[in-house]
DNA sequence: TTGAAAGCGCTAACAT
DNA sequence: ATGTTAGCGCTTTCAA
């Protein structure tokens, strides 16, 4: 910039000036400053606006997968919103462990970005404690996180209670669940198990635990949990896919062993993603509120963005609800 | 840092040499400062440290689209190879427009990046010639770009070729094409219709202009494209749908219309994602070489970034093959 | 082993 | 309408 300005003849307070369209230049100063920009090839430098600025524009969003579609759709979501404030999101990955979560943290607070959406999967509450920042930061995820940040989160409880409630009110009374934790800790697969255990109460059907296959998420996940339960003879009705992408492999699978769907095995879903509308036959799912949820956190975070830290955290659940589709019969 | 520093009584040097772990720190005085800094909860400026060092140490990813399968995919395979590089991958969306991808160019030039992976589809080669950056960029891209960048390109004309021969291989004399662009312009749809229009000239099968619809490439846009075709009466017997998303919309389309897929109809995708494999039934696609353009553009972007700018810009062509699976028939 | 000085490129605040 | 001064928080260089 100090090239420019010698090279303009000018100092570089109206080089400044003239590059951020403030008003008091002299219009023939004006141009002769821009001709001697583009001549020299002049670029602003960022890092020393932000330097003095105190703020990029920028808002962060890690979450565990980039390739996940339940993240990527909700990125997309988020990208529209902010966009109105004038930010702009940018999108990194965590893996899902601690290491990457306290990673993201730090990156963000070090100034990089005005905000940080996180995607909190493997910290639990006294790490996130601990955490020096006060940054804006909006956490999202499945778990219940009494920290000093806020957080939103979907209803997995009653979104997996609902599923599976959905499927017994259609008959079914052998429900597999795939990718649930039975032991019921306080992360998704042990909240959407939990659901899953409250609507068999609820229904007075008994739980087989043989019932439950623990799996990860991916497509190939689903696929193997179904093979599992048909090579050892388990006998099944219905399947409650703890994600649409297990879903997907699960259908697959059982399309691979000849069965029909919904006639002899019923599937229903969680996420509700864009493609589950499309499959077929295409998939019951349980919808987390996507567009509540993206509003909430836009909220929240402009919220602290712009008027610094609030009171109390707060603390938001979006409600859930099953969207039936083809993958199950009609209730009973 | 200045606070840290007088509250242990050293320089802000110290306290800089502590936190970067140099070597030429008295053992007591790096306890006292490590003390002091987390008493005070202090953390580094990382605004500062790039206006130092200029550099980030993360490497940005512009795409159109957050959210489409595509980039979403690949994003976690670039992730994984730049992490090897001790590296950081963001991903940020451009809208697919020429504003979005220039402003990408503009942020990334503007040292917030150590490098930038741009896929552009809305710019043009005189355009990308005038943008002012002598930072490390790599192009990907459907288009051929003739332009002082490297560039990662997929075979866009051949895949679609490979794709429409394939299906005239088993037969198929109409083959509807969906998203394609008739006019043969040099962006993606352009190229895959290109290739549609080869592989009909080297089978002596006429080109029908009815059976291409043009379209977005959303799922929707899919399903609309086919019933489209259907309610205007317009036969045909196979469809090479320019993605694998907008084929997912053709293969609810033509169920909802009560054809059978392969028997009735047909169908290819393009760029086959994780999902295609796991479709009922499971979607031939194009795979456009997805490990191998990982690898290239994260060669071709650490090269740039740690060996400062290379010689001619690089121009790859990275090959592309039919996967087939169960939405075609075998070649006759 | 530690510190002082200088400056990275920019802009807010205050002259002129 | 334009320029001067000062300083954002850090690190490189050189001196103690």
């Amino acid at each position: 910039m100090a090239d420019v300005a010698r090279s303009a003849g000018v100092s570089t307070m109206t080089v400044s000036n003239v590059i951020n369209g403030r008003p008091r230049v002299g219009a023939a100063t004006r141009e002769r400053v821009l001709a001697t920009i583009s001549e020299l090839g002049y670029q602003v430098n960022l890092a020393a606006r932000h330097l003095r600025a105190g703020r990029t524009g920028v808002v962060g969003l890690a979450v565990p997968e980039l390739e996940r579609p339940y993240f990527a759709q909700l990125a997309g979501r988020l990208a529209d919103r902010f966009e109105a404030h004038g930010l702009r999101i940018v999108m990194e990955r965590t893996g899902g462990g601690r290491e990457g979560e306290l990673d993201a943290v730090a990156f963000s607070r070090l100034r990089m970005y005005d905000g940080l959406i996180l995607s909190v999967v493997d910290l639990d509450p006294s790490e996130l404690n601990q955490l020096r920042t006060d940054a804006p930061v909006v956490m999202i995820g499945e778990r219940a996180l009494p920290s000093r940040f806020d957080h939103v989160m979907m209803d997995n409880v009653d979104g997996a209670r609902q599923a599976t409630a959905y499927l017994l009110g259609t008959g079914a009374r052998r429900v597999a669940m795939i990718g649930g934790d039975p032991t019921g800790s306080a992360n998704m697969p042990g909240l959407r198990a939990e659901g899953y255990a409250i609507a068999h109460a609820e229904a007075a059907v008994p739980v087989d635990p043989e019932l439950n296959v623990r799996s990860s998420f991916g497509l190939q996940d689903g696929y193997d949990a179904i093979r599992s339960l048909l090579d050892r003879g388990i006998g099944f009705d219905a399947v409650f896919a703890l994600t649409d992408v297990v879903a997907m492999g699960v259908l697959r699978a059982l399309a691979d062993a000849g069965l029909r769907v919904p006639d002899d095995i019923q599937v229903v879903g969680f996420d509700d993603i864009d493609e589950a509308a499309y499959l077929v036959p295409s998939l019951t799912s349980v919808n987390p509120g996507h567009d509540e949820m993206a509003d909430r956190i836009t909220e929240l975070l402009t919220a602290q963005i712009t008027g610094g830290p609030t009171g109390d955290p707060k603390e938001v659940v979006v409600p859930a609800r099953v969207v039936a589709r083809g993958t199950t019969k009609p209730p009973a």
